[in-house]
DNA sequence: GTGACTTTGTGCATCGGTTCACAAAAGGAT
DNA sequence: ATCCTTTTGTGAACCGATGCACAAAGTCAC
């Protein structure tokens, strides 16, 4: 006997995981635009990928289509949103109060879309008690008793690269197992622990890959996005 | 007749690029703290890869280890530098001086890889003229006059994102075809110019997803970075 | 020089992801 | 009800990247 088709089949590819903001947030537009339904070649372009790609992510997701149609504008947001874990508001705790700490505190993108910074923290007594975006600063002894009393489930690194594995460790052990790290070190965390890194001098390296590469010799064009 | 194996072939596979910077700044620890020579087990662990595709990874840029011994430090620092054409330094222009602009200019990651941040603009009339990180903020109207003067050939976007694909347009233009962009749109380009996008929300979205896996049903354990 | 040991560089199998291309499904017109 | 048009959902081929496992190449001791 085969596995009779996976029509919400778990288990949906990393890629795919990855481009589900994308388009939500190509959704979220065309919702604000008034636009009800779209087409998967249409929201395939608004989104910057490829048109069969995309149909194949929402597969992954269930059959949310209408052939001959296209997909409806709300529902899709809905689905993919539910899908995303946005549907409930995450507490997000922000450690390390630099001038990177300082932007992400106050940075939009975050709170439209379901999270919500309930602490931030920093070690210089300089620092702690100030205001950052509407925010008190703690002090970072405070890391673990706020966490737990706050249910802060996600965790933003963006101290000093000497300090990120300390505070990764104890964020760890108050039971945080998303971490967004752009101190630039490489973290060690027990399994079942999710890391993600953002490296900015990284993505400036890449570039200048490529750039040397067209000052070179002219004769490769890449687009990647 | 077959290829006679390819020593220093052109086109190194982009997951190799993307790695070549993690190798190179747990090369410069090492360096720092007096290393000489590692091997690819003991740098794929400071690096967080498998040893297996570090070597991989290396082989693409020529034959640079020795048998029994190892990889030179000093020497690889060099040809992976020289690789990524950092040996050269680049003039990097910041566009956008919000929160995230600011930090972008003040973050010492970038000066620390051969990267000179030449120009800082900004479209609001109260921010201009104002010094950041040593910079003298200039007005967007300045920006292609400003690019071509100081060579500058990689741009960083940090602007509002209704404001980027228009920034976008006027920098390439002005012949720049690197561009680092934090606003979040998908932007549209010719050919040839290269895209490279950070966004911090998407990142957070994607911890989202994983943590809401975990609650749900604690079977499956994630580690990715 | 010989042999024991270490570590690189790579052939090969495998895997995940992308793209093509088309049958199946839905809607609208007559 | 039938045909024509549109667009989805997916099987299958393809492509690049990963990781195993080992021969080749080097070092070191004697």
């Amino acid at each position: 006997m085969k596995s009779p088709s996976h029509p919400r089949d778990r288990g949906i590819p990393e890629a795919t995981v990855a481009r589900l903001p994308l388009y939500l947030r190509a959704l979220h537009g065309m919702a604000e635009r008034g636009v009800a339904t779209v087409s998967s070649e249409d929201l395939a372009v608004a989104a910057g990928v490829n048109s069969a790609k995309l149909r194949k992510d929402l597969s992954h997701l269930g059959s949310y289509g209408t052939r001959g149609v296209g997909y409806d504008v709300e529902y899709l947001v809905y689905q993919i949103s539910r899908e995303l874990g946005l549907t409930q508001d995450w507490a997000v705790a922000i450690v390390g109060v630099g001038n990177l700490g300082r932007a992400l505190a106050g940075y939009g993108g975050f709170v439209s879309r379901g999270f919500r910074i309930a602490a931030v923290f920093d070690a210089d007594p300089e620092i702690v008690g100030d205001d950052i975006a509407g925010l008190n600063v703690e002090h970072i002894d405070e890391l673990e008793a706020v966490i737990k009393r706050r249910g802060v489930s996600i965790v933003v690194l963006a101290t000093p690269a000497a300090a990120a594995q300390e505070v990764c460790d104890r964020v760890v052990a108050a039971g945080v197992t998303s971490i967004l790290n752009f101190a630039p070190v490489v973290l060690t965390v027990p399994d079942g622990v999710d890391v993600r890194k953002v490296d900015l001098s990284i993505e400036l390296q890449i570039l200048a890959f490529h750039e040397q590469r067209k000052a070179g010799g002219p004769l490769m064009a890449v687009d990647s996005q």
